[in-house]
DNA sequence: TATTGTTATACTCTATAACTATA
DNA sequence: TATAGTTATAGAGTATAACAATA
């Protein structure tokens, strides 16, 4: 419904608004894309405890050498109260376990099992085409260039922001 | 600390592992870009009552003829009990007025004041600002590519919304 | 004294339902 | 009966603080 009135021309008579419009609103594509991509990806990962947030984890913990709780949680930019939620969750399903850190008595280790492994892997396979559908208009050198696009700023944005991580002590 | 380790390599001796890894995540950029484009656009527009949200309903006030707070609330995706908070804030700062439909008496039409105009003007000023910091690492016409790519994925991504069913399976 | 991880608590945002006044 | 708008309530998600065990 919203396709039907694009609204041409707002009267115009202020001269600062004739070039107003959500529809070229850089923050609106993002919160369009970004609340889109959520909402696949949501139902892409239900499967997992935590959801997308909980697909991350595991994502985290299979990317690197074995970590501390801690550690993933400032990879993710999570907090650290979030963290010991998602792997109780994620431990009960035994997707994952806790290890202790045999150097620091205080700390775990975080590690995928095989059951997890396969969990991902299927989470991953239904996420790929969750994210082949949202890009089925771009050819293959477009989604490219919008995933260089993506990473670059989102880099930049770690740049700008002081500390990415400040939330997760 | 955590932007000058790009975490180079992962040992890797996990064959099904190799490509794996957040960095080259879509969802994971478009879930960094959108956070930081969030939290910079919030700091532009903290002076709006609503914040993000607030904008968004000014900019669709004055990017259309007078309409309903609940057509207003379907154009932005916002619940209308949201809406009714929100233009409750608004108007007590003044920078829109709710009048009353002449032709439907259950519906009030949504106008903004002079002193939203020269709000929204400042807002927008400030968050052209913050958008060209965010994408102060692109080029004019990369900057142009991610625009239009995004925007073409927005409009994709409204399509599929229309069937609910999309997500899963 | 500082840090890892846990628990308890509070606050924000959002969604749902019920209510009114009109149509 | 259906719709525009309001109000009240409940649920996620997230942040803060206090705590135990260890460094």
């Amino acid at each position: 419904m919203t396709s039907s009135a694009p609204a041409p021309e707002p009267p115009a008579d202020d001269p600062g608004v004739e070039s107003i419009g959500l529809d070229s609103d850089l923050g609106w594509a993002i919160r369009l894309v970004s609340g889109a991509f959520r909402r696949i990806a949501t139902g892409s990962v239900a499967a997992l405890p935590g959801g997308p947030r909980g697909y991350l984890v595991l994502m985290a913990v299979v990317s690197g050498p074995p970590r501390s709780q801690l550690a993933i949680a400032q990879q993710l930019a999570l907090n650290k109260t979030v963290m010991t939620y998602l792997l109780d969750d994620l431990e009960a399903e035994g997707l994952l376990t806790r290890q202790p850190d045999p150097v620091d008595r205080r700390a775990r280790r975080v590690l995928i099992t095989e059951k997890g492994t396969r969990a991902l892997d299927e989470a991953r396979a239904r996420l790929g085409m969750a994210e082949a559908r949202l890009l089925g208009d771009l050819d293959p050198a477009e989604e490219q260039q919008l995933r260089q696009l993506l990473e670059r700023v989102a880099r930049t944005a770690r740049l700008l922001e002081i500390d990415p991580a400040a939330d997760c002590r």
